[in-house]
DNA sequence: TGGAGCATCTGGAACGTTCCAACCACCAAA
DNA sequence: TTTGGTGGTTGGAACGTTCCAGATGCTCCA
C-alpha cells in the first residue's frame, strides 16, 4: 500500500491527472465543481504531494537547508527560529542537519542537503574546512551566520563584537568606573573583536592607562583563571568585562568565594545574554546578540540571492544590545 | 549551468548512464579501468547524486525525519546526536525540522518531512495534536521520544521518571536523611511519575509519615515558591528533591538568601542533569536521563520497524542515573 | 572450431509530478 | 451560418535516477 498519487486521485474522481495537479497547486482556471470533487477525493485517499517528484520536474525544491554546527549551543535555537519564520513567509521550507562540531560530520550534513537539492544553504557557525564551504557555495547560494568570513562569494551575517565590547565599556564608564579590566575569550570566535572594542573604548574615554586585559576562555574555568590572575595583582579593578556569560559565571564564583560583593565591590559584565545570564542569581549584565534577527537576515539574504542571483557577496553586521542587570552598578571606591 | 547529471558524466567518459550509476552505487561488477574513469570524470564535473531522483525510482529516501519541538531545550541536542549516529551507521541520514512548540508549526514541520518521503519519523516531545501524530504514523513508521504515549501503533522511548524519583530518595536515605520533602513539577511532562517515585520510595523506607510534597513547576519560580512554602512550616526538611534542575536553581537562591548552607543545613537534588546543574556553583546533585541512548534507541526502533514492518508498538523505558554532586550530603541534625 | 560461461556493459521503462500545446464546448458577434 | 474567443480540461514529454533483461566480447574447454 504505497502512498496515493495524483493519478489515484484522478481516477477516483474520473478526471485527468493534469486537472488534479492544477487543483493541488491552487490554480484559478478550474471550475468550482471539479475543484471540490478533487479536494474531497484527495482528502479521502490521504493524498500528500511527493516533494521528490516536484523537485525533479520543477528543478527546485523550495527548501532551504540549514546546517547547524552545534545544537547544544542555545544561541542557535533563536537563529533557527528566525530563519524558519522568514523562509516560511516566502513559501519555502527549512530543513536542518547537524554535524555536532565534527568537520567530517558537518561535511556529510552539508552533502545531504546538497543532494536533496536545497535551493539555498545556511551554515550556522560551521567548523567545516574552508574549501568545503567554498565548494558548497558553488553549488547553491550560501550564507554563513555567526562566524566571520571575508569571502568574496559567500554572504555572512554576524554580530558586531567590537561594537558590543565598546558598549560594555561605555556602560561601565557611565556608571562611574575607570579601572575596568577585561578577561578575554582566548581563541574563541569573536573573542578578538570584543577585546579590540574594549581597548578602543577605553582609549576613547581617555583611560588608556587603565587598560588591563588578561587571558581567559569562553568556558567557566577561563573566567575563573582570569579573575584569579586579576586578584593576584596589587590594585583591584572596580569592574570586569568578561568575554562571555559562561566565563562570567566562573568569575562570579571566584568573587563569591573570596567574599567580594557584586556589584558592591566589583561589577561584572558578560556577553551573549544566555539563559545563564538571566537565570543566575540576581542577574548578570550582558550583551545581547540579535539572534532572531540574525537568522531572519540570513534567510533574507539567501532568498534574495536565489531570486536575483546577485554575484557579489554581502556581509551583514548587526548591532548587539546591552542588557543591564544587577551585576553592574556604580563603583564602590 | 544546472548541476551535472549522471548523463553528463557518462558522456564525458563515453560510456552509458547505467555504467555510471553502477559505479556510483559501488557495484563490484565494474572493471577497475572504467570505475576510475567514471570516478575521475564525476570529480572533475563536480557530480552529486540527485536525492530526489533516487527517492523517486527507489521508492525510498533512506532518510529519517526528526521533528524537534523545541531547540531551546538542551535536552534534545543529545537525543538528536544519538539519533544521528545510529541512523548514520545504518546507511540512513537524518533530516530535521522544528515547530518551536507551536502546534500548527509542528504540524507543518511534520508535513514537510512526510512530503519528502522520509522512511521513518521521530517526534521529539511533540506538542502536536494527537490526531496529527496518528495520521503521520499511518503514513510512515513513527516513534515519539521524550513524551509518554500509550498508543498501540506508535513506538515510544522515554525515561523512567518514577524510577528516577525513587533513586533520589534512596540516595538521600543512604546519606542518613529521613525528613525529605518534594517540590513537584506541576503539570509538566514527567512531573507526576517523579512524585510517584518519591512517595513510593519514602513508603518503601518506612518514611510515610515524613512524606511532604508541595506544588512547584518546571521553572525557576516554581522552585522558589515551593521552597518558601516549605520554609514557612514549623519543621524544616533536611533534604529537598526538586522536580527539575531549573526549579532547583530557584530553591538554591531562596536558601542562599535565607542564609542556609547547602548541603550543611539542607541537601538539594534536581532532575535532568542540565548544564545548569553541572555549572552552578559547587554542583547540583541531579538525575541524568540517558539522552544519547534515548536518541539511539528511538532510531533503532524506527530502523527495525522499517525493515521488519512489525505491527505492534514498542514502548521503551530507559533507566536514568543519579549524579551525586556537592549539593547533597549527610544531614546536619 | 564451436559454443558455454563469464565479466562487463547497455537501452528502455518506470517513478510522480509540472508544464505546455492542444482540444472541446459553448457563446457572442459578424 | 461562420468565425473567434474563452473557460475548462487533457495527453504527453520531461526531470535524473534505478533496475532489469539482454547484448557484447572474451576465455577456455571439448
Amino acid at each position: 500500500m504505497r502512498p496515493p498519487t495524483i493519478l489515484d486521485v484522478a481516477n477516483e474522481v474520473g478526471v485527468s491527472k493534469s486537472l488534479v495537479s492544477l487543483v493541488m497547486r491552487g490554480s484559478d482556471g478550474v471550475s468550482p465543481t471539479s475543484r471540490k470533487a478533487v479536494l474531497d477525493a484527495a482528502a479521502k485517499l490521504g493524498y500528500r504531494p511527493n516533494a521528490a517528484a516536484q523537485t525533479m520536474v520543477r528543478q527546485r525544491s523550495y527548501a532551504i537547508g540549514v546546517m547547524v554546527s552545534d545544537l547544544h549551543n542555545p544561541f542557535f535555537a533563536d537563529v533557527i527560529d528566525g530563519i524558519d519564520m522568514a523562509v516560511g513567509e516566502a513559501g519555502y521550507r527549512a530543513i536542518m542537519t547537524t554535524g555536532n562540531r565534527v568537520p567530517e560530520r558537518e561535511h556529510l550534513a552539508v552533502a545531504t542537503l546538497l543532494e536533496m537539492r536545497v535551493d539555498g544553504l545556511v551554515l550556522a557557525s560551521p567548523v567545516l574546512a574552508r574549501e568545503n564551504v567554498v565548494e558548497a557555495s558553488q553549488a547553491v547560494p550560501t550564507v554563513i551566520v555567526g562566524k566571520a568570513t571575508r569571502s568574496p562569494t559567500i554572504d555572512s551575517v554576524t554580530n558586531d563584537d567590537r561594537g558590543g565590547g565598546e558598549m560594555v565599556v561605555d556602560h561601565l564608564v557611565a556608571l562611574g568606573h575607570r579601572r575596568i579590566a577585561h578577561i578575554d575569550g582566548g581563541l574563541g570566535a569573536g573573542a578578538k573583536p570584543r577585546r579590540t572594542g574594549y581597548t578602543r573604548a577605553m582609549r576613547r574615554h581617555g583611560l588608556e592607562t587603565e587598560i588591563r586585559s588578561v587571558l581567559g576562555s569562553f568556558a567557566e574555568d577561563g573566567g575563573d583563571a582570569g579573575m584569579r590572575a586579576l586578584l593576584a595583582e596589587s590594585r583591584l579593578p572596580t569592574a570586569v568585562f568578561v568575554a562571555n556569560d559562561l566565563a562570567a559565571i566562573g568569575v562570579l564564583e571566584v568573587l563569591d568565594a573570596e567574599g567580594l560583593d557584586v556589584p558592591g565591590d566589583i561589577s561584572v559584565v558578560g556577553y551573549d545574554n544566555t539563559a545563564l545570564a538571566a537565570g543566575h542569581r540576581s542577574g548578570l549584565t550582558t550583551v545581547d546578540q540579535p539572534r532572531h534577527d540574525m537568522g531572519r537576515m540570513a534567510a533574507e539574504l539567501i532568498l534574495e540571492k536565489i531570486s536575483t542571483d546577485r554575484a557579489t557577496a554581502r556581509h551583514v553586521v548587526l548591532l548587539p544590545k546591552l542588557v543591564a542587570r544587577e551585576s553592574s552598578g556604580p563603583p564602590f571606591s
